[in-house]
DNA sequence: CGATTTGTTGACTAATATCAAACTGTGTGG
DNA sequence: CCACACAGTTTGATATTAGTCAACAAATCG
């Protein structure tokens, strides 16, 4: 598959892209690399010239507060633009960096900021991807502010596994996630010793089970109970109305 | 003042507009309202066909979880306009409401669409806007998910005496902001009784004071310092490199 | 002025953090 | 093929932060 067909593929989802825009998205120069798990892509204090898709494996985004504890902002899949935001915002509030090994696509602004002022079809699309992860960081806010950990910790994988789905790499309840028990609990806001306890606990009751980078969903009903997992926020688009 | 004078203020901010652009943004039809405090503007699950600017007084977006908490997810001023989302997103995602009494601008969204479209240097400031107040929620992930109560607190007052000042509405270190220790709770993920002993030691030890529906900052150095609290995430233009 | 909302206090509890040690699995070089 | 190193996970004991509940005081509002 090469590589803007994924871009594609995206944007198509719910913005209605002509056979023009389709073309003008498929000539974009994009340098495909492959990069090893834990590299960064961008710091904080960056000013990138380029943005980056995401082709396969999975990168997340983080901040570091002045207490030295490190905050993650979002975990990021085949298919998103991470920094799609570095287009207009030039300097880099928080880092990028792969959590797996992962195949990535660079874009030089100067190209994506050519084709969103030809097409504008495409600029709207993108802008309303960076809208959907503005979305995607406001539930973020409230998982970590009023869930207790048991819900936290369910609902980030619920999230993902709707995600995943999405692009097709979600087979059944299972799906790959290759993440630490410490990575995790820099995402939710909780201990390391904590997330194992809660990650434990799952696997006794048979609600789920993390282990060697692979999320099984074994109770998605319980995992939504718990979660109050509603995926409405993550605007993937359905048959029904506009969202 | 002109209520669309104060969006004209706000994206020349950054964006160079022409004198085009200028007009253009003059004669968007705007209807103007005054609302009381705590008076919803849209809620989770709308399909609203207006935006909102707010021209005077304070809002808030929010977000109640299924196990009946709410959360806040941002404060706005004048100037701002915090659902500019809903142009794209139709359905909301989470409430708008006011919390002290407001007078709000609202523009149809199909008037919007026809600015966007004929003014580009306009959908980039307005897409640049929605990129902003995605950074201010990263930063407010980290805020609830890695600080301690006091440096949230702290860090939220910091935040916010940045953007009242850069509309010109904070005279020295003190600023209107009518919350209560309930709404604050939310903001933050703590408990209101937590807040209050909160504020109450800041008070003692004389770093700030949030009373009567007013903030004085007296201590900034400390405030800064024990939040960790540095500026750049708000992008607000400065004479520097531009951000 | 009474009524309601907001702020304050104390006693007690619960959730989660911290620390330190041990355990498991996996890959590497001898 | 074994021994070792390393990263990640698990465990137990203890500490701390922040939550809960309930009562009361002080503002604020109509």
């Amino acid at each position: 598959m090469h590589p803007t067909e994924i871009l594609t593929r995206r944007l198509r989802v719910d913005a209605d892209l002509s056979e023009d825009d389709a073309k003008a998205l498929k000539s974009l120069p994009i340098q495909v690399r492959d990069v090893d798990a834990d590299t960064n892509i961008v710091r904080e204090g960056d000013r990138p010239r380029v943005c980056c898709v995401i082709i396969k494996g999975f990168a997340c985004r983080s901040k570091v507060a002045s207490n030295g504890r490190r905050q993650i902002l979002s975990f990021h899949i085949a298919g998103d633009i991470p920094d799609l935001q570095s287009l207009f915002l030039k300097k880099m509030d928080h880092d990028l960096a792969t959590i797996s090994p992962a195949t990535l696509g660079f874009i030089e602004h100067s190209a994506l900021d050519r084709l969103i002022g030809t097409n504008p079809s495409i600029a709207r699309a993108l802008w309303r991807e960076t809208l959907i992860d503005a979305a995607i960081f406001r539930e973020w806010i409230v998982n970590v502010g009023v869930r207790p950990a048991s819900a936290r910790m369910a609902h980030l994988l619920a999230e993902l596994r709707e995600r995943m789905a999405a692009v097709g790499l979600a087979n059944g309840e299972e799906f790959e996630f290759p993440i630490t028990q410490a990575e995790l609990s820099e995402a939710l806001g909780l201990s390391a010793v904590h997330v194992n306890r809660v990650l434990q606990a799952f696997r006794a009751e048979h609600v789920l089970d993390l282990q060697r980078n692979k999320v099984r969903i074994a109770d998605v009903e319980k995992v939504i109970e718990t979660s109050g997992f509603d995926s409405s926020y993550l605007y993937i688009p359905r048959n029904d109305p506009p969202c």
